[in-house]
DNA sequence: ATTTGCAATGAAACCCGTTTCATATATAAT
DNA sequence: ATTATATATGAAACGGGTTTCATTGCAAAT
């Protein structure tokens, strides 16, 4: 592999020189540059990225670390930020870490040893909070609510008025047997989207009915059929997210009873299958596109300097489409 | 940020000593071995991934370039990769090109530059065979055909005969009108499919008759209207990807034509969607994640010394679901 | 007591692009 | 013609792990 000076040496000036010709970083002989840009050419020299980052001290990148890549909800975020942070200069490193407490920190610490600029850390698990705070590299939190300063800046939605919103929209559209398949309780989201419906079912005094779901469509079936047993006389289901949704309708399509006939349903993320569907599927919106923009746009203006704790919180609003009357 | 001489300095060692510790490359005093880990573990120290890299002038990591990460075909491609080059330990590095050749040679080169170990083009265009040839790092092709001998080794499955067998499906299903909407012409995978069904058709005397499509859900909508207009007689459809398929059937239920009643319709891929559709997808199964295991294996095992232009051709199947009569 | 051999350890060189600082050359000003 | 100033360029140092090679110390063998 031809490295710099090689390349000096060729076009008989020093490294420096090439250096400069390459990051125009200063003035160079307009001869010796043309004689320097055509034999990195000739010769395909590619500077070491390594030895680049070495010296910076920085990989010009940004890291995410989502939860499940195969979410769609994800997918989409990660296409996102991989586009405005190219759009910014930087390499987008995606991290999977399957809901893995491990793996996430695992991820955290390889960024850190890579020399990220930043983290973003997608609807992460509080079981890293430790390991946020003495992250040398700052962190975006996306998709999840932090209390305390950890973070360099938290950006997220409204997750608590979503809750309120899917289950307002339930009882607007006649449902009086609610029940709500509320995310994983460790993660804030869920936990906040379903103090939504269990507040707006004490103002209405309906009852609260919940079952416990994963993020995961799988498990989704799966907890479907728990709920139709649990609950045989539902009429409206609040699902955590469009995935599970999508399972909700799956299983009560093969049950022949008819959505939104019978049982009405509300997803979480409007991802874009969610109108694929057919009856399309009534969700909450959460602006994903404006929010990755927002967090790469903190880190390309390096406006995460201080550790200032940043808030931004994104308003959600509901899509009424072919789930629900 | 804390180096490995200022933990040598630390410990009362030198940076010998850390590095044969952290790397356990030979045998240290256990004395000095647990206060150079306790010190670790105070500092935080992280050995800096730029440095070592530099160095042994690997990056362990694997490269992934995929067409467009929304598509989930390439998110469960790029979830397996992800997995076992894990595994394997090696860094996977996904980068996103959106079907632009440019950003195809760039991704290539920036993996290049980070000194990649190996480098897995997914379902890449013809345009980058000349970058690909003059790469010093070894390209697996995956989901694509190559005649020549640029990559270390090409995986693919049999396109051709999953054209041929979603169209003798259809045929045996009753359908007498087949429209094929084929995919991008200037990609392998899509022009064998294509043969595939021409050939069947001449077999079985029927028409042929197509509208051209890229692999996206957007245009699968538009050019589903088109061969509805074009085709008012269709009876099936063999839609690209699964992708263009459930939009297809969009379409469809859209304009009370019913699937399978009126219409059939045959996938590509079986995404994880494909069956949580309802009716769930008749479609062509790839075997995913074995070409994704076989991928990294070949990597991992450094089988791509020589230029070898291996081939690993992996049979599909047809799993006939609920599309199809 | 002396030599041989081995294990643990450290100093220094190396990987390669960037930048600083000093030098050389050219131009402008006196 | 001579000094002052600006400009282009190169040598050398730097960043931080890793490895080689030489050295030290200690135990076993003679």
């Amino acid at each position: 592999m031809i490295t710099i000076r090689e390349v000096a040496k060729l076009a008989g000036v020093s490294a420096s020189t090439v250096s400069r010709v390459i990051n125009g970083t200063a003035k160079v002989d307009s001869d010796k540059k043309e004689r320097i840009l055509r034999i990195i050419e000739e010769t395909g020299f590619v500077p070491n990225e390594a030895a680049r980052t070495l010296f910076r001290k920085s990989a010009k990148t940004i890291g995410l670390i989502v939860p499940s890549i195969r979410n769609p909800y994800f997918t989409e975020l990660a296409a996102y930020i991989d586009d405005f942070s190219l759009q910014c200069g930087f390499r987008p490193f995606l991290c999977n870490t399957g809901y893995d407490p491990e793996k996430e920190k695992a991820a955290l610490q390889m960024l850190i040893s890579m020399k990220a600029d930043a983290i973003i850390v997608a609807s992460c698990s509080e079981y890293i909070k430790e390991a946020i705070k003495n992250c040398p590299v700052p962190v975006v939190s996306l998709d999840a609510m932090w209390s305390g300063p950890e973070v360099a800046a938290c950006i997220h939605c409204d997750y608590y008025e979503g809750g309120r919103m899917a289950t307002e929209h339930l009882i607007e559209s006649g449902c009086h047997n609610i029940v709500c398949i509320k995310g994983p309780q460790y993660r804030y989201s869920a936990r906040y989207r379903y103090q939504g419906y269990l507040d707006v079912c004490k103002e209405h005094n309906i009852p609260e009915q919940t079952v416990e779901c994963d993020y995961d469509f799988n498990q989704g079936l799966a907890m479907t059929e728990e709920l139709l047993k649990k609950y045989p006389e539902v009429d409206g289901i609040i699902a955590c997210n469009d995935i599970v949704a999508i399972s909700t309708y799956k299983v009560l399509y093969e049950q022949n009873i008819s959505v939104p006939g019978q049982v009405q349903i509300v997803g979480f993320d409007n991802i874009s299958f969610s109108k694929l569907l057919s009856p399309e599927l009534t969700t909450i919106i959460q602006p994903i596109k404006e929010m990755a923009e927002k967090a790469v746009e903190l880190i390309a203006n390096n406006e995460l300097t201080e550790l200032s704790d940043k808030k931004f919180i994104f308003p959600v609003s509901l899509i009424a489409r072919q789930t629900t009357k």
